[in-house]
DNA sequence: AACAGTAGTGTTATGAAATAACATAACGCG
DNA sequence: CGCGTTATGTTATTTCATAACACTACTGTT
């Protein structure tokens, strides 16, 4: 799926393909193996489809995608499976589109924060400071367990016109 | 609905009634004249509803209560009337919840950000200071339009176990 | 190897959230 | 009034997400 209201589709993240799609699952292997956390065919499949898109994917997008000849997934192994990457921090949910990304940042744990185009639906992911924010939130006496952020507008390439 | 996993319901923000309640609408009423914007029955209603509130309120629950005698709404009525009440700034939707909120904070316009309890599901809303984010997203050549946070975690009350 | 316990999957069905489409009504203005 | 615009009423559908339960695959123990 793709809403984008105009066509810029250079994006800055293209899908992985061949040598470095290999490269990120194997990278995903490994960091599971470190854990004692198991990299199972269908959340392997998931997140090879996140890696392999170019925008943020719709769950049902992935399920149609997830078979070999054109076939299905059942919804629950999709879910099951973004809940497992986004647990260890190999995806991420945008709220605000019900999509999800795989995360491209390095490290393997963060909050998230994303600059999403409205114009041609890129989301790209950045390394947030939440200082102010959390110094806002421990004023109010909250102990915050996680942050998300998501800001809209327009990416270079759609401010252009 | 309330999905709360334990019960510390002494909000900060309790919903309003009588007195504050016919306040509150009536500077919605004024702040709407100001700018030749209408709120129409239903868009008052559905406001009403949310100011009655103490916690976030899904579109369904509003649905379910907008009628005088039980009488539910039909659904466009309700996500149309939100979609008013956001627009003009006097309810927020939070996104990692699917409900929305009124707004609680003075000033017809600005960034939300709330500051989410994982226990009790109170809903603070506070002033944000996106300085950070902004330069972040001003580096990567973006043109922001709106910025939305939701940070999870414990309110005071429910700390305190 | 047999066993039990846990984590993961497959499958069916259902629930929850949001919108499309089109007809009707109210308002604002010349 | 007559016209364009804005808002509402209504029906139906689409999109998104999870409950429940049976079955399988790993893990460690006896
Ligand atoms: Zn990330
Ligand atoms: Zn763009
Ligand atoms: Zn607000
Ligand atoms: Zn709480």
């Amino acid at each position: 799926m793709h809403t984008a209201t105009c066509e810029h589709d250079d994006h800055d993240h293209p899908g992985l393909t061949g040598q470095a799609l290999r490269r990120a699952l194997g990278a995903a292997e490994r960091r599971c193996a470190e854990t004692d956390q198991r990299l199972t065919a269908p959340r392997r499949r998931v997140l090879e489809l996140l890696l392999e898109g170019d925008a943020p994917l719709k769950a049902y997008d992935l399920i149609a995608a997830f078979g070999e000849a054109g076939a299905p997934a059942k919804p629950p192994t999709v879910y099951r499976a973004l809940e497992f990457l986004e647990r260890l921090g190999f995806a991420h949910r945008i709220e605000s589109l019900n999509a999800y990304v795989p995360c491209r940042l390095e490290g393997d744990s963060h909050q998230a924060a994303f600059l999403i185009c409205d114009c041609c639906g890129a989301a790209e992911e950045f390394e947030p400071d939440f200082t102010a924010q959390l110094a806002a939130a421990k004023g109010a006496g909250y102990a915050v367990e996680s942050i998300t952020l998501e800001a809209r507008g327009l990416c270079p390439a759609c401010r252009k016109d």
